[in-house]
DNA sequence: GCCCAAAAGCTAACGACATTAGCCAGTGAC
DNA sequence: GTCACTGGCTAATGTCGTTAGCTTTTGGGC
């Protein structure tokens, strides 16, 4: 079918995540992933229909491993105690691959190619709170909250946004309190 | 002391926001400034160091204006209701102006064109917070708090994170109370 | 009222990049 | 064995940011 497939679209993005953690987001040129996977940089056009796309499919491989940590860190837990490592483990992918998670599209369900892994990040969310019994928009509105508290904390704490990292662990606990807290008075 | 000052670095700043606003990020290019100003691209380089220094002092005006606008919201109010205020003034700004906002830099305080702003935007927080009467590491805290809903909220928002805009209302003022409930508990 | 240094503009040029066009070689199906 | 397809290549284009070096204007000191 095909012929000397020494490259694919995975391998491609494999070297631009790698580039991505070395160098950041302005790493992630073209010419860079060429020289990485040892090829001509139009020979890339064979893969990824243009640099756009390439973030695109980045976008979706940082997704589905999120969403892979994130379900691990929630099986076999309930209740607040999932919450909780939900949102810890969610702070701890991103201080291991803060360049990674600035990667991540913030808007998978305005995406054709990110629809899917997506959706599949945003039912794991939803799993945990269902024991709570929130019923239509209620989950709706915990899930954002969750999001937003896990996401703001996540962005500026990788963009040295908190000037000293001191008490950091404080400040995460007590959001993650403050979310339970709220939680319970909702439902 | 300056031979036909034609253009200062104010203008070209201003240009910058305009192009910022009409065309995003991406649309901050030095040779759309220069059309916009009238001038020769390397012609910007006598009014300002690099692209990246542009951005800097784009930066520093974003931050500058927010502060203004908070500081209106907030004066006259006191307690829960100045951190409401705060809390929706923020949002609303980022609204008017979500690329102006995209612009503004995470961490002000490790950039030293950036570090009185930055420092002058935390002051106003701190102060909307002080008649809580938090002492040192907890006035710390709350700040952060705040901050990550703010910010959280407001990035996920002006990027159509939050997928239909539905409701969107209820959820920032379900966090805005479980902020101001969580206060009342701290204190 | 002239002179000169500095300031602010300009053109030309370079290197990095994304992208397109068009060519060539290996490969798998028949 | 042939042939269409696939995946690689080189060459070229246009856009950027940035630097070097030249010209012109202007304001201050004499």
């Amino acid at each position: 079918m095909s012929a000397r497939p020494r490259l694919t679209t995975a391998k491609v993005v494999d070297a631009a995540l790698e580039l991505i953690d070395e160098q950041g987001a302005d790493g992630l040129t073209l010419s860079a992933v060429a020289a990485r996977t040892g090829v001509a940089t139009p020979s890339l056009y064979k893969h990824v229909a243009s640099l756009g796309e390439l973030r695109a499919h980045i976008g979706v491989r940082v997704l589905e491993e999120m969403t892979d940590r994130f379900t691990g860190a929630v099986l076999g837990r309930a209740g607040d105690d999932a919450v909780s490592a939900l949102l810890h483990a969610y702070r701890s992918y991103v201080r291991e691959h803060p360049n990674r998670y600035a990667a991540a599209p913030m808007d998978p369900l305005h995406n054709d190619l990110q629809l899917a892994a997506g959706t599949k990040f945003m039912e794991v969310v939803l799993a945990t709170l269902r024991q709570y019994g929130l019923e239509g928009s209620d989950a709706i509105h915990a899930t954002r909250r969750l999001r937003v508290i896990a996401h703001g904390f996540a962005s500026i704490e990788s963009s040295g946004g908190f000037g000293l990292p001191e008490g950091l662990d404080d400040t995460y606990d007590q959001l993650v309190r403050m979310y339970l807290t709220d939680l319970r008075g909702q439902s």
